[in-house]
RNA sequence: GCGGGUAUCGUACAAUGGCUUCGUAUGCCAGCCUUCCAAGCUGGAGAUGAGAGUUCGAUUCUCUCUACCCGCACCA
């Protein structure tokens, strides 16, 4: 990539009413970003791009809207409450996950661990073993992730992390085989209806009971003690970590209403939310984003060549954005990385400032969710094929796209610096469809009433035909076209003397600096 | 979450324990001027992220918080 960094992004965005820091004026919120202008014409467009190419022009497509709120067991289906929870730790042998700070102790660990800590890093930078030859290299990588888990995490975690070592049996299975202590839940919670209701109290022998929504309470002796929070009050629902569970869980609503043919697709757009730890990277990673997903749903008998069907669509959707070729790269996620629900998955990644990083997947989910929806809410997810073959549950092939990823991919490689007659500009070289401003109509001088009238006139015929067209008579003509370029705007439109007598105008194009004439008749053709 | 850095008009930078509380450029607003690539003139609005502390006095020093950037980790 060039030497764009993404604070220049950032000023650009700021300047020009694309993309501001979220709640900015109470000093902001971290991982919110909120969208000027400018900025949500532009992701209009490639939403609505995304929209056409994706559903629109195609039959086996459907689109639906799912709302954001949905019911908890939608969350324990997928297997995101279970998953998402508090930091756990998980026997690779037996995969028994546990509570760090609950299920084990921890003390012995965290008064030995700076100790420890020092003596693993002297010894990565000699490694040999202890007969004096050189340990084998999985042996020092694996040291070397021990250092990192330590550096990683404090507390609790990393004394859990050094049971390995210390050995720790696994309560289940007995084996010492942790895997790394993580963060699980990502999930925003939020509740329905008034949260302070009445308590139940129930009593048993000298032991009162109080359970209200979110803990149960045990009265001994004057004491009272929270005996549980684990438990997901009944009035709890989770703002949606993925659109994706919405399309799957209004799978059976579309079939049994359109019966589509297989194989077809579900879409949807909409926001998503995940706590994340840590955002980053301007739009890149926030707390709240938008995703574009597809359910495409299929035979299983022929899902790779449902998959490799979409990997070429997935190429000419990111050329349909303008996105340089060797700035895109497909990674093929090894085997035994992937999603346990996962048999194959391709992720295609950018070139962005800050690294090459995702900007969108590609994944066979197999029949992963729709049996889960099965078993869960006991009501059949099979198709029936028309020519009265066996039923049976589809399969899945999940395109899913992250629209602030695609604005940033999109930004970054229309970002230009260079020179107009040894003036420097800056400007964004952006594919016309998606440009916020379609075309900028300019009286050649502002205190020419003529002018002005006849600019008018022409400012609201392209108006009518383009919406976003604006009209700009600010300073000069040359401040004007730069200012132009710098949001991208592919045309300017401007109206001179010679206008009046011919009913021509020039149009001048960003890329390129040149100017021609044209007739006003032809304009709108020739803007298109 | 860990470590490092940053925070001054919209943007990019400057300066300062006080004196009239902050300069420059650009952008912005009003007016004039201007016949095609950021011309010029006049006037104007606009800032020390938030909160505490030290001090006679803090934008400046200290602490806390918040946000962003960089390096890790995380990204089911």
């Amino acid at each position: 990539m060039s030497d764009i960094s993404l604070e220049d992004i950032a000023s650009l965005c700021k300047r020009r009413g694309f993309i501001y820091q979220g709640s900015e004026i109470y000093g902001g919120l971290a991982g919110t970003w909120d969208y000027g202008p400018l900025g949500v014409q532009l992701k209009r467009n490639i939403s609505n791009l995304w929209w056409k190419m994706f559903v629109e022009d195609r039959d086996d497509m459907y689109g639906i809207d799912a709302a954001i709120l949905m019911n908890q067991k939608v969350w324990q289906a997928s297997g995101h409450v279970q998953t998402f929870t508090d930091p756990l730790i998980e026997c690779s042998n037996c995969h028994s996950r546990f509570r760090v700070d609950k299920t084990l102790d921890i003390k012995a660990f965290t008064e030995n661990l700076p100790k420890m800590q020092t003596q693993w890093i002297e010894a990565l930078k000699n490694p040999i073993s202890v007969d004096g030859t050189t340990p084998p290299k999985e042996q020092v990588d694996k040291l070397k992730d021990y250092v990192d888990a330590a550096k990683r995490f404090s507390g609790p975690l990393v004394a859990v992390y050094m049971n390995q070592i210390a050995k720790v049996k696994c309560p289940v299975c007995g084996q010492i085989k942790w895997g790394e202590p993580r963060q699980f839940n990502m999930m925003f919670k939020t509740t329905i209806g008034p949260v302070n209701l009445d308590p139940q109290i129930s009593f048993k022998g000298d032991t009162t009971f109080i359970k209200d929504h979110n803990y149960t309470y045990t009265v001994e002796g004057g004491d009272v003690q929270a005996a549980s929070n684990d438990e997901i009050a009944t009035n709890t629902v989770f703002l949606r970590p993925e659109t994706a569970q919405g399309i799957f869980t209004n799978y059976k609503n579309v079939v049994d209403s359109l019966y589509p043919d297989l194989p077809f697709g579900l879409a949807q757009q909409g926001k998503a939310f995940r706590n994340e730890i840590s955002p980053r990277d301007f739009v890149f990673r926030a707390r709240e984003f938008e995703q574009m997903e597809i359910e495409y749903f299929v035979d299983p008998q022929k899902w790779e060549e449902a998959f490799e069907m979409w990997r070429e669509r997935v190429h000419q959707w990111l050329e349909a954005l303008g996105l340089p070729q060797e700035s895109v790269h497909e990674l093929e996620v090894p085997a035994d990385d992937l999603a346990h629900y996962s048999r194959r998955t391709i992720d295609f990644e950018f070139d962005y400032p800050h690294g090459r990083d995702e900007i969108l997947g590609l994944a066979y989910r197999t029949n992963f969710d729709l049996q889960n929806i099965q078993s869960a809410s006991g009501k059949s997810m099979e198709y029936r094929p028309k020519d009265g073959s066996k039923p049976f549950v589809p399969h899945v092939i999940e395109p899913s796209f992250g629209v602030e990823r695609a604005v940033m991919a999109v930004l970054v490689s229309s970002y230009r610096e260079d020179e107009i007659k040894g003036e420097k500009r800056t400007v964004l070289k952006l594919p016309k469809h998606l440009a916020p401003v379609r075309a900028a109509v300019s009286p050649l001088l502002k205190n020419k009433p003529e002018l002005i009238a006849k600019a008018r006139e022409v400012y609201a015929m392209l108006h009518k035909e383009f919406g976003a067209v604006m009209w700009d008579d600010n300073g000069n003509i040359g401040k004007r076209y730069r200012r132009q370029d710098e949001i991208g705007t592919p045309s300017c439109v401007t109206i001179d003397f010679q206008t009046l007598e011919d009913n021509t105008v020039t149009v001048r194009d960003r890329d390129t600096a040149e100017q021609t004439r044209v007739a006003i008749a032809d304009l709108i053709e020739c803007l298109n």
